[in-house]
Parts: C-alpha cells; structure tokens; sequence
DNA sequence: ACCTGAACACCGTTCAAGT
DNA sequence: ACCTGAACACCGTTCAAGT
C-alpha cells in the first residue's frame, strides 16, 4: 500500500496531475518534480509509469486530442463538420495553450491522434476531394489554425478591454513611434475598440473554407 | 583589457554567439552557461550586456524580424508583395526553426519587429484595405505562415526521400492501422512519393491570396 | 567598468538501496 | 513491484569580491 494509505499511483493519475499543473501555472511550471509533488510522491517514483518527461508529453498531448471534436464519418456538410471541427481546435487548444507548440511536433503520435487525423482526412475524401487535394485542405486548415492558436496564446487575457489596456502599457514602452505611423493607427484602434479574436478567427477560416472545393 | 587580448565583449557578439547556438544545436542548447562558453566568458558576465535570458531572447527574435522581407512602400503590386513576404518568412523561419514559437509572443516588440508590421499594414492600407480588412488580411495571412513553419519544423530533414524514411519507420511503430483507413492511405502515399512542402506551402498561400481584396 | 567564484534554488535522470 | 535518498550533470540568477 501507498504511503497513508493513498490509492495507487498509475500513469493516469500522474498524467491528471500533470495536465492539471500545465493548464493552471503555464508549460515552465511543468517539471517531474512539481508532478511528483502533485501527486504525493517523489520525482522518482513517476519513473515506474512514464518512461520520462517526453512521455508524460506524449501521453499529455493526447489527452489534448482526445479533448478535439472529429468529424463524424459520413457527414451530411463536410463544409460544417470542417467549421465546428476547426472551432472545436481553438477552443481546446486556448484551454491547454501550453500544447500550442507540441501537438504538431510529437514523434510518436498516440492513439487519439490517429483517430482525429483519420477522421478529418476521411470526411474530406468521402466529399470528394482527391488524395492530393484533401492533404492540401487539410495542410492549409491546421496551418491556419495552430498559427492563430500560436498568436492568440500570448495574450494572457480574455476580454477586449483588458487587450486594450495592454496595447496602451506596449505603446508607453516604445520611445518614437513617428516613424512607423501605420502601427500607430493599429495601436490607437486596439486600444479603444479592442481587438476580438473570434471574429478574427472566424474570418480567416471562412476565407480559407470558400477557398476549397473538391 | 579581456583576458588574452581579446576583442572587448558587446551585445552583439552575445547576441551573435548565442544564434549560432540556437540555429546550430536547437533551442534547447541555447543556455546562459553555453552563450558565455561561446564567446570565452563566464556565465555571469553575460549580465553586463544582458539584462536576463528573455532580454536575450529579445535580441535574437528581433535580428530573426531583420531578416525578413518587409513589403517594399508603394509597391506596384501589392498581391505579389505579400506573396514574397510570405515566401521570404518561411525562408527564414526554416533557418531559425527556434524562433518559430517566440516570434508572436515578444512583449517588448523590437525595432525590427516594427518596422516589419509597419510595413505590412502599410502595403494593405495603400493597397485601398480598410483598417478592419487589413487587419483581418494580415491576420489570416500570419496566422498560416506561423502554423505552417510550426508544422514544417518537427521535420529534420530536408528533402522528400528522407522524409519517406521517417514515415516508414513512424508506420512500423503503430500496433495495428486497420481502424484507420485514411491515415494508411497518407503514410504509404507519403512513403513512396514523399511530401514537397514548399508545393503544399504555396498551395495554401495562393489559396488565401486569392481570397483577399481591397 | 567589466569579469569572476561561490552560492542558491532549481532542473531531468540514474542507481543502489529499501519495503 | 513500487518507492526513496543520494548523487550527477546540468539550469538561471544574485552578490560580494576582485582587477
């Protein structure tokens, strides 16, 4: 039996932990140690169920793309299902933005990663798109996507105002902005009417959507 | 004097050390202790030219911003502008692969930095965009080229038939494909005819540019 | 003014030792 | 079978001390 008596320790529970701290103090404040803390344990002990700290990654990263709604096969509208699929990302990827940069990076893709590619590759292919055309849907979709996740991920901030507050504070450090008078006009703009990243996003993803047809 | 008569330390001989590091060895070689291996100095004398780590960071993503091709004022053709400003990023986000994730994320924006958006939104504006259109236009324009270098940069290698290899090896590692048709379809694709990233770059590119218009 | 040694509070990981 | 203490080779950073 575990020290006081503590339900034993398993992979899920170190991977629960872990999620847990990346989610709330950011992706630095994720060590070995901290997890082992998390759970009661000492850093060594997580040993015996991860391999090491790519591990616990790799198994973290998949929780995450368990967490990504896939297209249904045989979906009526791929057009829709490609839209809440590509909502669904944003969503997930601003609740974990610690996994921004690793979700595309994993060498060793799990179990919910396979499913998610498959499903999107097999909406595309059952609308009609040909192999080459359906890679490149695809391409273009999870570009886009990660790369506005990447972009909204430093904004440590939800509302607009709170956005334009910080774009005030970011113009006050820079010494001469005459120079550069088309981002005075960014900056001006941002900082009264705020800056709202669901209808950003929702633009860019519409224009890339229009743009594919099998 | 330096010790053996060396040439005196500046911010940009650190500066210049530590992106021969990142590029060389990846972003996980870049450190304090390295950095200062690399110019002949103790770690702590970094300090002098240096506020701190992130001040460093700083330094290299703004020279990384340098390097890029900012959209020359009155150009004749706008679309063709943005178009080589996208191509021009990829180049260089594939030399500094490390960059790719700290790019967007600068709080303290560098002066390269801004003149490049300045740029940018300058070419959208005297191309007739109105100030929401052209921030929608570079939005959804960064947004792909960012997530793009993001995908294109777990893959270290360069050419097609390597890429091929690395499938292989990728597929032989999953137990059992058979519940995933479409991914099978990718790999053995993948494997034999390899993926062209610069055709599958400009495939999205063009795809986006023929969706904006003043 | 700039560089350094020693120190502090951290990392991931190994290994022999415990139960 | 699982957990631990001690240890190793690293981190970024501070600070008093050197020149």
């Amino acid at each position: 039996m575990s020290p006081r008596g503590r339900e034993p320790l398993t992979r899920e529970r170190v991977l629960g932990a872990a999620l847990e701290l990346a989610d709330g103090g950011g992706f630095e404040s994720l060590s070995m140690r901290k997890v082992a803390a998390a759970v009661g344990v000492e850093a060594m002990s997580l040993y015996n169920h991860v391999a090491n700290k790519e591990d616990l990654l790799d198994g973290l990263v998949d929780i995450v793309f368990g967490e990504l709604e896939a297209p249904e096969p045989g979906a009526a509208d791929w057009k829709d299902a490609l839209r809440r699929r590509a909502h669904s990302m944003r969503d997930v990827l601003n609740r974990h933005r610690w996994a921004v940069g690793l979700m595309e990076s994993r060498v060793a893709p799990g179990p919910e990663n396979l499913r998610f590619h498959n499903a999107t590759m097999g909406c595309l292919r059952e609308a009609g798109f040909g192999f080459r055309e359906a890679v490149h849907a695809s391409s273009v979709l999870d570009a886009y996507i990660y790369g506005f996740a990447l972009q909204e991920r430093s904004l440590p901030f939800d509302t607009p105002e709170e956005h334009g507050a910080v774009i005030e504070v970011k113009q006050a450090a820079i010494p001469d902005m005459t120079p550069f008078p088309y981002l005075v006009e960014v900056m001006t703009e941002m900082a009264t009417a705020g800056y709202d990243y669901a209808t950003e996003f929702a633009f860019g993803l519409e224009l890339i959507l229009a743009g594919l047809e099998p």
